[in-house]
DNA sequence: GTATGCTTTCGGC
DNA sequence: TTACGGCCGAAAGCATAC
């Protein structure tokens, strides 16, 4: 069962401030760069029949909406992240595995719960339904199939506040008319580079053979198309663990090749990033820079070190440098900045004997 | 040839 | 000048180790 909070960010700005359902509501990302400079976060369905979508820039949505009585607010991720919490514990309990994916998402397997009846399992999101309505006053949409795959499809069908049932003899009736932008790991450009192959949907791609897609896709990629066209999923619903990479993303007042202005913009997100990896007590490995060009392109680079670190200097040194490397591969200017970490361990006694061990061996095979 | 590590890009939310 | 966010995980593509 993969369970889906309704336009989630737009949904909480609704609660606590009910007047807000009846009029169009985008919930933005401001860059700070102009006034109206940023992205648009979720809308509420009443924006959304104007057109607003998620991703679009902001005075797009505004020009959609003029004359609408729209309301536009910035994000609060406080806020909704206080609201996730809520929100999942009460998911949690309803379910034998349990796997949040992102805010707002999670797959509940509960093939025990219900002795694997569809017909049990209905009845069980109708109780989750009622119980996030009672508690906490809000609507999610719920799809129910045999594996996190075909769930995963269902739950879009009936938005909002809807349940959809997809039984294994329904599946492949179910996925056969649907385009293959459905699939997870199909976004525009393989399903543009698929139109051109004839695929157009996911019927289209179970006729297909296997080898050409191979061919075309790589092993990995190409028999999960295959499998994932037939409704064949295994992937167990399992509890996230840890993050495994961290990163900080800000736009620049204005765009620059200079080195200084960017590293005056990118030292407040490497303090922050580095207050995060304290508290977790994380040792990162790797760092990276993101740069956003004029044209909206994404670049990264990175470095990873010989031994684990939550050096702030070392971090900022990295940074710089990586960044001047990069202004020497560009004509370019550079829109937003960003850095990320990777590759952690976990800081823990016994940790420092291993690190000296390992600083000790390089040593000596330098010698 | 297979496993593993590193860098970069892609795509979802 | 004035027309686009801020995250995250997964995978490709390449290099190297064994």
């Amino acid at each position: 069962m993969l369970v889906d909070l309704d336009y989630f960010f737009a949904q909480l700005e609704e609660l606590r401030n009910p007047s807000l359902k009846k009029r169009p509501l985008v919930v933005c990302v401001y860059s700070g760069r102009t006034e109206d400079s940023g992205a648009v976060s979720t809308a509420n369905y009443l924006a959304r029949e104007f057109g607003v979508k998620s991703g679009m820039p902001i005075f797009r949505a505004k020009k959609k909406l003029e004359n609408n009585d729209a309301v536009f607010l910035p994000v609060d991720y406080d806020f909704y992240e206080e609201m996730c919490e809520k929100v999942m514990k009460i998911f949690r309990k309803h379910a034998g595995r349990f796997e949040q994916v992102g805010i707002d998402e999670a797959y509940l397997d509960v093939t025990d719960k219900t002795s694997g009846r569809f017909e049990d399992a209905r009845a069980l999101a109708s109780e989750i339904k009622k119980e996030l309505k009672v508690v906490l006053r809000l609507t999610c949409s719920i799809g129910i199939g045999p594996n996190k795959l075909v769930a995963k499809i269902a739950a879009d069908i009936q938005k909002p506040d809807g349940v959809t049932v997809v039984e294994p003899p329904q599946v492949e009736s179910f996925l056969s008319p649907l385009s293959t932008e459905k699939l997870i790991g199909v976004g525009v450009k393989t399903r543009e580079k698929m139109q051109a192959l004839g695929i157009h949907t996911i019927g289209d791609l179970a006729k297909f053979d296997v080898q050409k897609l191979i061919a075309t896709y790589g092993k990995t990629l190409g028999t999960y198309f295959h499998n994932a066209s037939l409704g064949i999923d295994d992937e167990p619903v399992e509890e996230r663990g840890e993050a495994e990479s961290f990163s900080r993303i800000s736009t620049l007042k204005q765009n620059t090749r200079d080195l200084n202005t960017i590293f005056e913009r990118v030292t407040p997100l490497c303090n922050n990033i580095h207050d995060t990896i304290m508290k977790e007590k994380l040792l990162f490995r790797t760092i990276g820079i993101i740069a956003v060009m004029d044209d909206l392109s994404t670049h990264t680079r990175s470095k990873t070190l010989e031994s684990p670190s939550n050096n702030l200097e070392l971090m900022f040194n990295i940074v710089r440098e990586l960044f001047g490397k990069f202004l020497k591969e560009t004509d370019r200017e550079v829109r937003r900045v960003g850095i990320r970490v990777s590759n952690f361990t976990k800081e823990e006694i016994g940790q420092k004997q291993l690190t000296s061990f390992i600083e000790r061996k390089s040593d000596f095979s330098t010698v």
